[in-house]
DNA sequence: AGCCAGGTCTTCG
DNA sequence: CGAAGACATGGC
């Protein structure tokens, strides 16, 4: 298979911490990096020396390109942060400057973020493996075995004990749901017309999606920059470092709108990196 | 062993 | 309305 690069300097693209803020479930180490997974295809990430190189066929040049929001300025957006003179949006734009806010496939990212809730990454993952395992069509990429991610037809065709099978538990019947709804006419891409508010609330008509998975794919499969979705993290973020006093998640996430405007998705990505990492270094110390 | 995880739905006041 | 409980499962 003919495959090409894409380069680009590694300062506002960190391979680790765009993989691993959370906003993305399938990918793995691969020799001097990661394959990352999206759709059917496959792409081999990895750092060299002072840039990042994305590898990837011919065909999907275009894909990944946008894939990794490669066309943004992200200087901006971090000098951006830094001069909000808010000490931990600083610190943790600092620290996840080579974040970027993927594009992902706005199936893809309905499913994963409803198997995600009340959930824990590392399960999260798993979950989605055997999925792909069991539903996807099998791949070949530089000589590494992969599964793309099922139709929502194929999906469609499997009964809610598959997917409990799957571990998904009470989560089961949401993706048959989901999974019918596609293959009976439904379509996702067709919610893009719609302004942000708009777009949430009608992703909230779907089983199983509420205002945190409703903000995650409005954000990671429709960009939509001006969400800032709050879950258990953000919510410690929010109590711990920014000292505030309101209950209501949603209110917490219309409340950091309200201040960062069309950034309040790419802080939130930092301050959503920064915490957790934090908590692992604590966890190592011991 | 027991708390918790990128929450949502239902029920009850 | 808002608060409180139920919900599956396994990571750590």
């Amino acid at each position: 298979m003919q495959t090409v690069k894409i380069t680009y300097k590694s300062e506002y693209f960190d391979p680790l911490s765009t993989l691993d803020c959370g906003q993305i479930f399938r990918f793995f180490p691969f020799d001097k990096g990661f394959l990352v997974m999206s759709k059917d295809k496959c792409a081999y990430l990895y750092q060299d020396n002072e840039f990042s190189i994305v590898e990837c066929a011919e065909k999907d040049k275009d894909y990944f390109y946008n894939f990794f929001d490669l066309d943004r300025d992200y200087k901006q957006i971090v000098d951006n942060a830094n001069s909000q003179n808010v000490e931990i949006l600083t610190k943790s734009a600092c620290v996840g400057k080579g974040i970027r806010i993927l594009n992902q496939d706005k199936q893809e990212t309905l499913f994963s973020f409803i198997i995600s809730q009340n959930n824990n990454i590392p399960r999260i993952k798993g979950i989605i493996e055997k999925l792909c395992l069991n539903l996807g069509e099998k791949r070949v990429f530089k000589g590494r075995e992969y599964y793309a991610f099922p139709t929502a037809q194929k999906m469609a065709k499997m009964g809610e004990e598959f997917y409990l099978g799957l571990g998904l538990g009470y989560r089961a019947k949401y993706i048959k749901s989901l999974a019918d709804n596609i293959a009976n006419g439904l379509s996702i891409d067709e919610f893009d017309k719609l302004d942000t508010e708009l777009l949430k609330l009608k992703l909230q008509t779907l089983l199983g999606v509420g205002p945190k998975v409703a903000d995650c794919v409005a954000l990671f499969g429709y960009h939509r920059s001006d969400s800032f979705p709050v879950d258990t993290w953000i919510e410690k973020v929010y109590k711990e470092d920014f000292l505030g006093n309101l209950k209501d998640r949603k209110k917490i996430a219309e409340h950091f709108v309200k201040i960062f405007k069309n950034n309040a998705g790419y802080y939130q990505q930092y301050l959503f990196y920064y915490k957790r990492s934090m908590e692992k270094q604590e966890l190592n110390k011991k």
